[in-house]
DNA sequence: GCGACAG
DNA sequence: ATCTTGTCGC
């Protein structure tokens, strides 16, 4: 924000494109909105929509800097100067997904999930596994402070200082990850992500669909098939498990809806941690 | 204006 | 994901 000159103003897209990636510009005025309550000082306001619309309050200190002119105009500084973060976590994410190691998964007797709940600044991860009843074995938590904002693609580097910590205080033959694995445009969801890093099995399953398009019930990307649809949810392999695999795996430890019951479980128990009920 | 992109 | 009351549907 400060490389942008007094009396200048950029637009939300290109402040993200100098981060490395546009599709976080809505992450950038999220951010933006909060520095003006958390550090004012920090020029929040030379931040606006590609419209030209500025921020509630901003209008009144543009126009002390005297840049009513360039706002009026879109007359954008471009000139940014940002570490492109994004750009950095997209080329991890593309060499990570390399490494990845897809095959059939037989014998689950445990299976794991984890999910995140968030309340002011904080957030807490939960880790709950059940065992082939259905019964829960072990929980495990891990409170946290996300270090970065929720952007669609990048959502492991947000969540996995909480998932991975309190995945590693329990024993499981496989995870499921509130989240995407393979179906991913990089092929590295969060549950690929935290399947490496644990250097465990992994399953992604998510609520809603984030790329590709439906054929039947599989999602096909770039010609391949990298998940399917389980129940009202949306299944792909993270690591060390095949597509194949990981839809009879959740379907073992599938109730209902959307979710495998250790996903269920970890929402519940996470949201419970993060409200101190 | 339309489409849409996990949590 | 979170902020929140009643309401529609199985």
């Amino acid at each position: 924000m400060r490389s942008i000159p007094p009396g200048r103003v950029s637009s939300f897209g290109d402040i993200a494109s100098a981060l490395g990636d546009v599709r976080a510009a809505l992450a950038v005025r999220n951010e933006c909105l909060r520095l003006s309550n958390l550090a004012p000082h920090v020029p929040w306001w030379r931040a606006v929509s590609s419209d030209g619309k500025p921020l509630p309050g901003a209008l009144e200190r543009i126009r002390e800097e005297g840049g009513l002119e360039h706002l009026r105009e879109r007359k954008f500084f471009h000139d940014i100067r940002a570490w492109p973060i994004f750009r950095l976590m997209a080329e991890a994410q593309r060499m990570l997904s390399s490494e990845l190691d897809l095959r059939p998964l037989k014998g689950v007797e445990v299976a794991a999930g984890v999910d995140v709940s968030y309340g002011g600044e904080e957030a807490v991860a939960a880790c709950v596994s059940v065992d082939s009843k259905l019964e829960i074995v072990e929980v495990a938590y891990e409170r946290f402070v996300p270090q970065i904002p929720y952007v669609p693609t990048y959502l492991a580097f947000r969540e996995l200082r909480g998932m991975l910590p309190s995945a590693l205080r329990c024993d499981f033959d496989v995870i499921f990850v509130d989240g995407h694995g393979l179906s991913h445009p990089r092929m590295l969801g969060e549950a690929s992500h935290l399947g490496l890093l644990l250097g465990k099995p992994s399953i992604g399953v998510a609520k809603s669909k984030l790329v590709g398009r439906l054929e039947g019930d599989r999602i096909i990307l770039q010609g391949r098939e990298v998940g399917a649809v389980v129940g009202r949810g949306f299944v792909s392999p993270g690591h060390l498990v095949d597509l194949e695999s990981s839809i009879k795996i959740s379907k073992k430890f599938w109730r209902e809806g959307k979710q495998p019951l250790p996903l269920i479980l970890a929402h519940r128990l996470s949201k419970e941690a993060i409200r101190g009920s």
